[in-house]
DNA sequence: TGTTAGCACTCACAAGGGTTGAGTGCTAAC
DNA sequence: GTTAGCACTCAACCCTTGTGAGTGCTAACA
């Protein structure tokens, strides 16, 4: 069964007026509202063979039709046309990028929460990650006798704390010599070669061989960084605006897998790989059991020296998704001209 | 009129068993479930009176009475019974404390996890603050031609990060020697005197003086700290799986609040300030509209030399109180005996 | 061969009516 | 002060019925 005009015409009736209603929609209503010159019932035939094809469903008999999963599969791929942004909308979007670029955090938080605002969906950021991440400067600062903290700025200019415990905590100056040394060597070494540095730290501060050791194995694991992807997530309670999760166990099983990090690791984390396209899985697509009624529409940023991380958006399969793509493109497409212009201005200034 | 003996008992058997069943409760079960030897009749006219006291109310003409905000509060006030807590539960707490007392952040994260599991209500902690925080440790980390990140160690061991924009960044060695002077100056000068601090800086390092002035106000402000309070939330999905939120309008509402930081701040924030008791809101007495179908029971916990921060459970009105309140008083309890052992060590150690 | 009008059929949903049962308030008697 | 008895109320449930949106099928038409 081939799809004509006329079926793909009904089909894209059906998705659109479903999007904004949520109602099934029938062969009447497609012949009154849209004008494709053919009576209902030519219409009912062809949204037969539609059925057929697995594109629509019937909620049951004497209902209109809803999309199937593999309808919205081909509406996306197919059919669906990117939307113009309004110039307000384009706007915002950019001075939240700009006015957040130096603070990755608030960057990241108020990024969801405009987009959050803008979709009413939920909103999942993750962090930049690198698959190569480079160390930028790494500093000791003293707590208390027993800990000490490591400041770990890398390339993509996060900076991160990690508290170190040892029994004995050596004075400032030597905490200061052991940053610098540490700083050197990680230049002259690659991270690769753990076993050099080590040795060079040892050979160095004999006296303090834990806390050197136990620097260093932080700031390997800094750099591997699988242990703990940062991300927020902004209009959780959105969900609970539409129709299709007025049902509380439906809402439950989102919320349930919203709270799971583990969960939104496997969805959203990419390990600092990326894709330049706007991923979308649809419904039943997605592996995770909690999400099956939802569709998650993702992209990956970059944020600069081939570090990457995802911004997703979680909505019902019933999602505006020629909007969301939109929104995501031109947020991605902002952050990376806001970026080059930084990296740019470095360049310049050293 | 007076409430004898039997009143309050029957206040007591309505209230604990809508604790448990959410359903009104009549004559007649209270007649059979407690032995109060007299009639279904008799208890009928006791119930009249309390319901004429205001402590019970009927959710319509025929069915059995429930509780009214009134009625908890006499309860919470009076009758209430504080919980034993199993050996399990108290193992638990106090190694979720202990484990994590290093690390301030996973400790607030780990503690209200756990409290959510606990209680099956939803938790909010909030980061311990100190009405007169002292600086224990500021150091300057560069991140790049225009940012630096000041680290600042407070008395009660939290890290932070601020990032400092300079249109001039100096060298490794200048921003330890600033970092150092900001050090030796914060102890010799009270904070209080930021003048008197300033003109040292300005005197040392005329070259930086962007940077110094920043340094200290970026100090300074996080001293005073309103702008920024942290906190975590934990089983906010709880709510949807209890019966009196399962419409949706009612729990979209709590949701709201939850993700509202400025509600959250109004009820948890104490400013540093606190109580020794356990604090409990009920339904109406909540100044919040959208939480006035909760119960909110709070805690101030001490985090050493005076810092302050707050745990608060969030459930409906016919919330468990007695266990709450045991669970939270556990809590706080293990927080200070680990706090006050970790300082002995400190005062051993140093 | 594609399109259409007509018609019988289906089925969720809403409205109406009857029944049930838990619970109450009142009254008179103990 | 307590109790038994009784009339009353009302949510909840079930059953029935009607309605309307929507379908599939068929026969006729271009």
């Amino acid at each position: 069964m081939d799809l004509n005009d006329r079926k793909f015409k009904i089909l894209e009736a059906i998705i659109t007026d479903y999007i904004k209603t949520a109602e099934p929609i029938g062969s009447r209503t497609i012949a009154k509202k849209y004008d494709l010159g053919v009576s209902s019932a030519t219409i009912r035939n062809d949204m037969s063979d539609l059925e057929e094809l697995g594109l629509i469903v019937q909620p049951h008999t004497s209902a209109g039709r809803i999309p199937s999963d593999r309808g919205y599969r081909l509406y996306v791929d197919k059919m669906m046309q990117s939307q113009e942004l309004s110039p307000e909308v384009s706007e915002l979007l950019h001075n939240v990028i700009e006015n957040n670029i130096g603070q990755i955090d608030y960057l990241m938080q108020q990024t969801a929460k405009a987009l959050a605002a803008l979709t009413n969906y939920t909103i999942v950021v993750t962090e930049p990650k690198s698959p190569k991440l480079n160390i930028k400067h790494v500093q000791l600062v003293p707590i208390d006798d027993s800990s000490v903290v490591a400041v770990i700025v890398t390339e993509n200019k996060a900076v991160k704390n990690y508290v170190i415990r040892v029994t004995d905590v050596p004075g400032l100056e030597t905490l200061n010599s052991i940053s610098n040394a540490m700083n050197a060597a990680i230049k002259r070494y690659s991270l690769q070669d753990m076993e050099s540095i080590a040795a060079v730290m040892l050979q160095t501060f004999p006296e303090s061989r834990e806390l050197t050791t136990k620097f260093l194995k932080t700031i390997i694991s800094a750099v591997r960084q699988n242990d703990n992807v940062q991300y927020y997530t902004s209009g959780v309670n959105n969900i609970l605006g539409f129709p299709e999760f007025s049902d509380v166990g439906k809402a439950q099983n989102i919320f349930r897998a919203l709270e799971e990090k583990d969960i939104l690791i496997t969805l959203f984390d990419r390990n600092g790989e990326h894709n330049n396209d706007v991923h979308i899985v649809i419904g039943g697509e997605n592996n995770t059991k909690e999400l099956q009624d939802c569709s998650i529409v993702r992209a990956d940023y970059n944020f600069g020296n081939d570090s990457y991380g995802s911004i997703g958006v979680i909505g019902p399969t019933r999602m505006n998704y020629g909007q969301t793509v939109s929104l995501l493109n031109a947020i991605i497409k902002n952050l990376d001209s806001v970026i080059k212009n930084l990296s740019k201005d470095d360049n310049n200034g050293g």
